[in-house]
DNA sequence: AGATTAGTGGAGGGGTGCCTCCGGTTCGCA
DNA sequence: TGCGAACCGGAGGCACCCCTCCACTAATCT
């Protein structure tokens, strides 16, 4: 399993740490709202934060955006590990659920998925060592039909995950009707 | 069947409609690229065309934006009727590709699902008077599962339709076993 | 407590986009 | 051909954002 790259190294003041948190979980709150290109300013202001701190531990809005992703990236691998003791549908299903559910940087995955660059080369073979031996593993069972691949089925659940839904109990559904749609 | 309203008058002088045309299509081009928020000015640029003359013929970002999407609707209300004589099922999924294929103002229709403005909720019925029938009869006929419903269907087609795809051929695939998924 | 130094934050210059306004241009009719 | 109305387009004021720079602040060490 790859490590995740640490983009930023944390700051060892006390007050440096507070804010450097401060600015990743604003930055996380804004890329989901308003999408990569959210302004680095209003970041800032959310934070409760001068622009220049921002700007020092984050020199680059890519530098930004990576902290925040490789949090996003870094969970999955965890769920993936937690799931994995389930029977091979489950977990499988269970696993994109939370891609679907808990990609706060929703629609930065899905452009994430195309980008050219290191460190989102290095993410989606994370991402990919994370769900594919799930996937393989209820292909092989049989659970999943056996033309579909994995990449397949990620860019099908990135594209719900970019949709608009009008409750959660439609989400649900839809995605079940996708995941269905994979079975054999 | 509902008319499409026409929100922005096509000016009397030739050279005026010239302008007008261009501005449209031009629109059309940025809005597919950047979505809705490309910028007028450029928009402008690429219709050849001042910016002064942009604001005359569409007082508003949104005035444009609506012009470009009634088209598109009405393309898709067009589609309908072609796609009526097929047998139930090919019907609606005929029409459902052409709803991922030709939506040239892709992410813009996701958004649209759940903007609140009198123009969208009008295109909005007018979409769902164009494919509604297809989807309840190809139900009737006992092809599409009995507890999902056709706004459950679309949403998720419109999300496909802002998934990144590796090529036309994944595309497809992957818009296949979506509609796999809602078959009984 | 005082020195050291990491860390702060906002002013400011440059850029881009939004939208208005109006002097100049061109169309189309007589 | 000539005239008036319709139309053009860009300059300019405003707002926002990006990013740099540096005088100031306060956490940590001794």
């Amino acid at each position: 399993m790859t490590d995740v790259p640490v983009a930023v190294r944390r700051p060892q003041r006390a007050d440096a740490r507070r804010n450097f948190d401060a600015l990743l979980a604003a930055a996380r709150d804004a890329f989901a709202e308003n999408g990569t290109d959210a302004s680095l300013e209003d970041i800032a202001r959310r934070a409760g934060v001068g622009i220049g701190t921002l700007y020092r531990n984050f020199p680059t809005r890519q530098d930004l955006f990576e902290a925040v992703y490789v949090e996003e990236i870094d969970q999955l691998r965890q769920v993936a590990t937690k799931v994995s003791a389930l029977p091979p549908w489950q977990a499988l299903s269970a696993w994109l659920e939370q891609f679907v559910r808990y990609a706060v940087t929703k629609r930065a995955v899905i452009e994430a998925l195309n980008r050219e660059s290191d460190m989102f080369r290095q993410c989606r073979i994370t991402m990919y060592e994370a769900g594919e031996p799930l996937f393989q593993r209820a292909q092989e069972a049989g659970e999943v039909r056996p033309d579909a691949s994995f990449d397949d089925v990620l860019r099908m659940i990135s594209g719900l995950t970019g949709g608009a839904f009008v409750d959660d109990a439609q989400r649900d559904r839809v995605f079940g009707y996708a995941l269905n749609g994979i079975r054999p």
